[in-house]
DNA sequence: TGCGAAAGTTAATCGACATTAACTTATGTT
DNA sequence: AACATAAGTTAATGTCGATTAACTTTCGCA
């Protein structure tokens, strides 16, 4: 039933799609193609291989879908990514804005006795330094709010509780600014036009675009 | 002059080349393809493809040389080996005999970056869990002893500083006797025509074979 | 010194993953 | 409803790393 096991390039294609569908983009060829930095022509075969191995559901031409199979490697990869994102930020102090290329690199090869190392090393955590929820081993992964910083009222006390990039320079700057998960957060001015927000960032204040902050997950309530 | 980026495979190669060198062995073509597990064939042909890179000395039917590039290509390998193998017994209290083969699967992908960060989280070790040398990042390897414990007289007090094996299910045994770097022992008792030494560890009392005596390296003086 | 076994190489082939180029299908106007 | 364009697929091809089978070289030894 279980095919030999998925070679890298497979894994990053089923995490790839389960990402793209996650994020309620459509899991199209061309998209799942720019995530992985290939040809649409090298996803297309690809796609047409996973098919035939049962891990996801392709029809030429249509939108592809994971099998149950193909989830759960998608979401393993997943959990991987983001215990070794969380690993190397808490236990070796790299910057955030280091840790996802780091942890692309060595998701694949995580064996499942490390994995759980680290799982109790970092004491079972829920999620990783950019707030991404972690899935469990039974490939259950809770919802993340989505309750963004620009749509915020103003005068309104939050809790940063993820942010919505990987861009490395972006994030270095974020974190210079302590604009990451845990930080209190409120906006004291909003200016028209989709302009620059104003916030109070624990106790300083600093301007950010209106474009980051739509990047910026906040809790529901003033304590997260 | 420096090629693209060694492969993985690649890398394996030039290391199991460094590494049968260095024990001694003759760096054949066969010896290479064994310690990779590979066909003779694949062997040949890697060897070729990397003597064109300039990584290596390669002549038909001859024994095959690291070239300097090609031996800091081994030397880093090995460094990052080492250094994985100390940060996963030391941070994540993995038992020694799993470590191996982990390291194997993520010396390929350590960064420099997070390869300094483990360096500097272990205080800039000097050996692997087994008691390997670590190369410093200038590729220089210190000269390891090979003062046997097999050879030890009666009644002096040694320290173990080395274990010369990889194999999973001996090292988990060595570990749950204290036979492992570190530990005193001193030899009470050997029986002739290679019979088993009765070992005094740390406080504890064992017995060993003389073919595992001939795999441990002991300190030249009393004290390490 | 010459022969046979061991070691090494070459050739043919395969599978995985990538590319570009050319073709096909789907889609959204008007 | 037709057609231009976007999206997707297929075909031809290349590279890397592996295999087996057949051939060649080396080397130890009688």
């Amino acid at each position: 039933m279980n095919g030999p096991k998925a070679s890298r390039v497979q894994e990053d294609f089923l995490k790839a799609t389960y990402l793209l569908a996650s994020e309620g983009e459509e899991a199209t060829n061309s998209e799942i193609a720019g995530a992985m930095e290939v040809s649409p022509a090298a996803a297309s075969a690809m796609a047409k291989r996973l098919g035939e191995q049962g891990l996801l559901i392709y029809h030429r031409y249509q939108e592809i879908e994971l099998t149950e199979r193909g989830r759960m490697i998608a979401l393993e990869m997943l959990r991987h990514h983001r215990l070794l994102e969380l690993f190397l930020t808490e236990s070796l102090n790299k910057p955030w804005e280091l840790v996802h290329q780091i942890a692309d690199n060595f998701e694949h090869d995580l064996d499942e006795v490390l994995e759980d190392a680290i799982d109790t090393y970092l004491e079972g955590p829920s999620t990783d330094p950019h707030g991404d929820p972690i899935p469990s081993k039974e490939g259950i992964m809770l919802p993340a709010s989505t309750n963004l910083l620009v749509e915020l009222p103003e005068g309104t006390p939050r809790v940063v509780t993820r942010v919505l990039t990987q861009d490395r320079e972006l994030l270095a700057y974020l974190g210079s600014i302590s604009l990451r998960p845990q930080t209190q957060v409120t906006i004291l001015e909003r200016k028209p036009f989709n302009g620059p927000l104003r916030l109070l960032l624990n106790d300083s204040e600093d301007l950010i675009s209106h474009e980051v902050a739509c990047l910026i997950v906040v809790s529901e309530e003033d304590v997260a």
